[in-house]
DNA sequence: TACCTCATCTTC
DNA sequence: AAGATGAGGTAG
């Protein structure tokens, strides 16, 4: 037994320079409490006590990295905060050092990632990793240099398009709170009017944050803003370890007052950050793909909040998440005027099926550029100007349903959607495949009703009209044949409406009182899909040249779609509004809040049974989600989010501490619920 | 009695 | 999660 003792001296000899045994406490507030970097189970997920040796004393700053040893082994931490007492007295060790005396966890970003691991259910640890870049030793030898001066206050006269914008700019250059959710114009220039924004508020000597989907806005806001001020930082992800670590520190030195960068820059270390901007606030690219799965939207809202800043969230359309921020009051829109819109917008044509032009069209409908739009191309193309063609995604085809239920057809390995691969529901037999994983399901078997309907000529699979319900009255799914029948082998564009026939379900009214009932099972949908269809259109359409010498755009989609009505008549916000009254009747975030928990049945069962839900909880499911997993929804509404959060940590420690095997899965209000 | 396996417990 | 400890079985 006290072998296994004794590997300690052999560490201690090693490091060679202080003997253990003579270590000896720092004078004063000599316990640390160190977040330690190593995945832990989530009920351990609080600072642990190590002493401060005196030697260790004057680096040991809150906020720098050390090195302890943890379950014999040792590992990085961040050094929290010091304090006099301990309660583990008897198992407290000491710092093995301190690694350096740059502290790089200052106590604004401390408290954003306590405050983003509660939202999410997830670990500090796992948060900081997302805040903080990996140490470069040769970067952080470099001295620091001289802060660059604030820039003189911009002139921004491309704000005075937008009712409110020079109204804003002015809050801004008096250093005043002032969030907003801003619409740009088809063809703005909105990378100069980001960086007018930014160098307002800069010459107020605060600093910015500016997060974009992707490199090449990263690259464009930042050409736009070193235009107008020095001590501009680009940060994106492909930087090298070492580029990396220099340029963050050189924001956390306060060399840089203002950031461009991509989702890593969202818990930036600028000193006394004055406005958080977040562009194009629905592009997947700004929801985190590593655990906890945080938004930047999300973040940036929390950030603003807890530091004081002023929030923009901005874009050419608009998120039902944007919208709920207008409606709220939490923040005003900047939108322009009816005459500033019909001076800027395209020219924007819609083709859907039933039109005449590509109903007589045959090749258009194999084709996935229909003739219209190629002759369009092809006169911008003799007169000089750029086309740009975007496209439905290769092989797009509608996702699948059982035949006999019509519930979607999930894959038994992963749960994603089943599609032809071929592009059509008849003609040549050939296997379904699950468009997530690739997996091919030959021996389709209905997750709902249990059946592999008859094979030959009644066919197992059919076109799933999304969000129609499992079982449709007669007449209605006699209808939806003869519309399939129609529509058959036509390529159907990416706006899909939510319901295709009958009433919307409606709305559970949140439950009040104790004990959560369960409710039925909550149907697989896409409540992103039209909101997703519109914000790549405004997009591709805002850099469009307006007006009748300008541009034009050509649309291959039903126009009698609200989505494509939303792109014809250039109004992000009606179509917000109507994505957000759409997810506000079905339940869905950002109206509530919502938890998916996944494992496999007894385990998720388990987590439900533990789960103390406040007032307004709900439990939806446990769905199958093939591969012996299962989800469960749990949802209250957005005053109590936070108690959800709560409780679901509650459940889910419970579940660890116990060492239950199966793991669960949690994510809060998730992109993509099925 | 030396040496396995499996379950349970702790992590500052 | 993963290493440490302990109970209990078993080959020899």
């Amino acid at each position: 037994m006290g072998g296994v003792r004794s590997g300690r001296h052999h560490s201690v000899a090693a490091s060679g320079i202080v003997r253990r045994g003579e270590r000896h406490p720092a004078a004063t507030a000599a316990v640390a409490r160190v977040s330690v970097d190593v995945p832990l189970p989530y009920h351990l997920d609080f600072p642990f006590d190590y002493r401060i040796p005196a030697e260790c004393d004057a680096d040991a700053k809150p906020g720098v990295r050390v090195r302890v040893r943890f379950r014999g082994k040792l590992t990085d931490g961040f050094l929290l905060e010091r304090v006099e007492h301990t309660e583990v007295a008897d198992k407290i060790k000491y710092i093995e050092r301190v690694v350096s005396p740059e502290v790089v966890l200052t106590p604004e970003i401390h408290g954003l990632a306590r405050a983003v691991a509660d939202r999410y259910v997830g670990s500090l640890a796992n948060v900081l990793r997302l805040a903080i870049p990996p140490r470069h030793a040769r970067a952080e030898a470099r001295e620091a240099e001289d802060p660059a001066p604030p820039p003189a206050r911009p002139e921004a006269e491309g704000w005075q398009r937008y009712t409110r914008g020079p109204a804003y700019l002015d809050a801004l250059a008096n250093g005043r709170s002032a969030n907003a959710v801003w619409q740009a114009l088809p063809g703005e220039d909105w990378p100069a009017r980001l960086a007018e924004v930014a160098a307002t508020v800069a010459s107020t000597g605060k600093g910015v944050v500016i997060v974009v989907p992707d490199y090449r806005d990263v690259n464009r806001v930042f050409a736009a803003c070193t235009a107008l001020m020095p001590g501009v930082v680009a940060l994106q992800a492909d930087l090298g370890p070492g580029e990396r670590y220099k340029r963050w520190l050189s924001i956390l030195r306060g060399t840089a007052r203002v950031v461009v960068g991509t989702k890593a820059a969202t818990f930036a270390p600028v000193a006394d950050p004055g406005l958080l901007v977040v562009w194009d606030d629905g592009d997947s690219g700004h929801a985190e793909q590593l655990a906890p799965y945080p938004h930047v939207r999300d973040v940036l809202v929390q950030r603003a909040h807890m530091a004081g800043a002023s929030l923009l969230v901005a874009a050419f359309a608009r998120t039902a998440e944007a919208q709920l921020l207008v409606d709220t009051g939490w923040a005003p829109e900047i939108v322009a005027s009816r005459e500033q819109l019909r001076a800027a917008a395209p020219r924007v044509t819609a083709i859907g099926e039933t039109d005449a032009q590509l109903a007589r069209d045959e090749a258009a409908r194999t084709a996935r550029l229909p003739a219209i739009a190629f002759e369009a191309a092809r006169d911008a193309l003799k007169a000089g100007r750029p086309v740009l063609v975007q496209v439905p995604r290769r092989g797009y085809v509608p996702a699948l349903a059982c035949a006999n239920c019509r519930v979607r057809a999930q894959c038994r390995r992963c749960a994603g959607p089943l599609s032809l691969p071929g592009g059509s529901t008849d003609g040549a037999p050939r296997p379904a495949e699950c468009r997530w994983c690739g997996a091919v399901e030959v021996m389709f078997r209905c997750t709902a009703c249990g059946l592999t309907p008859p094979a030959g000529r009644g066919r197992r699979l059919q076109a799933h009209r999304r969000g129609t319900r499992p079982r449709l009255p007669r007449r209605s799914r006699a209808h939806l044949r003869r519309r399939r029948g129609a529509g058959r082998g036509a390529r159907r564009p990416r706006p899909r409406r939510l319901h295709a026939r009958g009433r919307a379900p409606r709305r559970r009214r949140l439950r009040r009182g104790a004990a959560p009932r369960r409710l039925g099972h909550p149907r697989p949908r896409r409540p992103r899909a039209t909101e997703e269809a519109l914000r790549l259109w405004m997009t591709a359409a805002g850099m469009v040249v307006p007006g009748p010498q300008g541009g034009r755009v050509i649309v291959t989609a039903e126009s009698s779609l609200p989505t494509v009505q939303a792109l014809v008549r250039w109004d992000p916000v009606w179509h917000a509004n109507l994505e957000l009254s759409g997810r506000t009747e079905l339940g869905f975030p950002p109206a509530v809040r919502m938890a998916t928990i996944d494992g496999v049945a007894d385990a998720v069962n388990a987590v439900l049974d533990e789960l103390r839900l406040p007032a307004t909880g709900e439990i939806l499911g446990p769905v199958p989600l093939g591969e012996d997993k299962e989800r469960a929804l749990v949802r209250t509404s957005r005053a109590e989010g936070r108690a959800l959060a709560e409780a679901v940590a509650d459940a889910v420690r419970v579940r660890t501490a116990r060492k239950d095997p199966d793991p669960v899965r949690v994510r809060m209000d998730p992109l993509e619920l099925l």
